[in-house]
DNA sequence: GCCGGGCCATAGGAAAAGGCTATAGCAAAA
DNA sequence: TTTTGCTATAGCCTTTTCCTATGGCCCGGC
């Protein structure tokens, strides 16, 4: 018979190291609950498959030969590595985790997912929904603490974005292109315009989600960020945003999705630039959705037809 | 029955992984040499006793849940370590290494060897004998590139030495006493005199060992380190030393233990000063020593002895 | 100097685990 | 629809593992 396997058993390592730490094999034997003999022979068997003496015996216990003590080491390092996975996921219960979910700032994802939980039979669940950063949206779904991620993808950060997400396991999978819009307070001149431009943005200031350490452009959550602008502000929360856009009369570019039941106070217009904003979501390459995770997608996509936008894929 | 262990076995998270990059089940199998039921059985089996589905299993093979590939993060690592210890200990035959020895530049050690080696009767054996920096000394022992170490202790690094031969789990057994001398060379005129003062090698180029990176005052070799010199010079060989005697005229100063084979034209002389040197050895607490190095010790003992030098212990 | 207790090793049998072959069930591709 | 290529189940056998009982050895106490 062909084995590959050493053939040394994670039993045999943690029976060593309790026979190393008591100093006796009867004392180990007690502690993990076998019989004397057992250990006696689990020592054995793993000194011969090693073709090595780990053990000195005496009439009074055993002590370490040299090997042993070097053996001990290794023997350690491998039952941490263990333990760490036992303490994962034995004793607690299967997660009741039905979703998570790490997204860029986007009233229109919240929507969908107030709607999939709305839909959820579950007496007990437990979701996520984080928005965040783009460096870590992606990372919460190579961690796997998200089950997807949604983001956008153009032509400037889509060598950036692809070779991350390749380099991670991770694919991206276009959810519908939205045209540039500009958020602003209904009280703003422009907010009465059809369309606006970038020169009559020159004055305001720009407001954009903080990217932090990360900070290059390329995970910047709005289009045209390299462009310089005279005023600029960075926060981090959504409704901060609205706020600014309010109380200092700020303004930023996003898809123009934006529902009923947001700030009165805030409108979208449409930007005259030549570029798109694809929305798309990112998941393991290998691993296929689950239902929780379609269904969501599903109201994604719902909400976003509501918009009147088309929809990819 | 009361059982520690967890049951997850090391074949089980091969398997696994095994699974997780083939995809498949039945390929899995084929490539480490087992029946398709007995992986898929494995497969079942570890799932149940992490009480989590890890695999979903469809008509083209089975892709990764969620936890699946959480775990198979987990797993990898523990068989890293795994592998780490096998490459170690698995393949290659047990060492024939009867005995490493790692010491101070002292030539009573280097005679003592040479004494022990001549005695021995195997017909392979593979000894070894590391003249090197005090710490890098303690360091073989503690991870048993040497069964013991040899090196002297003091007054004045006798806090520094313990502490981190306790932190090692090291112990320091005294072996002799030994007085200060100066060794120089034959043709210096303090070569005549009885004994010699501080104040004698005020003008002379003062040798001591090199201790690398950790230069710190209490790994010297040499007593009374802190004094200043006007002429400082650092080496790693003990016959370097030597030459440095002869060539220009330098000192060093040691335990004053010269045997008649070493090169002539260096003499010792005793050093005036309050202080002695405690030479000893070092090895594991809890590791007896084997007979091999029992008999090394003892050898050194005898070298020792006929200087005249009182033995401790 | 002999006995008792503690320790490790051995023996033999029982239980469990793990392996195999054969076959069923199922879903996608042809 | 048929074929193909998966995984799951059933039944059996072999090997491993674990148990109890016992033997031998060394050390310390009497």
């Amino acid at each position: 018979m062909a084995r590959r396997t050493s053939g040394i058993t994670l039993q045999q390592i943690q029976y060593f190291i309790e026979v190393a730490e008591e100093g006796s094999i009867t004392a180990a034997a007690d502690m993990l609950f076998v019989a004397q003999p057992t250990m006696s022979a689990a020592m054995k068997d793993l000194e011969s498959k090693l073709g090595r003496s780990l053990l000195l015996r005496s009439a009074r216990g055993v002590t370490l030969t040299t090997d042993g003590a070097e053996f001990l080491g290794y023997a350690r390092q491998v039952i941490e590595q263990v333990a760490l996975l036992e303490q994962r996921y034995l004793g607690r219960p299967p997660s009741r985790r039905l979703l998570g979910v790490s997204t860029q700032h986007y009233s229109f994802a919240v929507d969908a997912f107030v709607e999939m939980v709305k839909g959820t039979e579950a007496a007990e669940y437990e979701f996520s929904l984080r928005e965040t950063r783009t460096w870590d949206i992606i990372e919460d779904v190579r961690t796997l603490r998200s089950e997807l991620g949604l983001l956008y993808r153009n032509d400037f950060n889509r060598n950036v974005i692809d070779k991350l997400l390749r380099d991670s396991g991770l694919t991206f999978h276009p959810l519908f292109l939205a045209e540039p819009h500009i958020f602003i307070s209904r009280k703003n001149p422009l907010a009465s315009r059809d369309r606006a431009t970038l020169a009559d943005l020159a004055d305001l200031p720009r407001l954009t989600f903080d990217q932090g350490t990360n900070n290059s452009f390329y995970f910047a959550e709005e289009i045209l960020s390299t462009l310089s602008s005279k005023r600029e502000i960075r926060v981090s929360d959504r409704a901060t945003i609205f706020n600014l856009m309010i109380g200092l009369n700020g303004y930023t570019i996003s898809t123009g999705l934006i529902s009923d039941d947001l700030d009165p106070e805030i409108v979208a217009v449409p930007l005259d630039v030549d570029e798109h904003i694809e929305i798309g979501w990112i998941g393991h390459s290998t691993i296929p959705l689950t239902e929780q995770a379609q269904r969501y997608l599903a109201e994604v996509r719902t909400v976003v037809a509501g918009f009147g936008v088309p929809l990819l894929g």
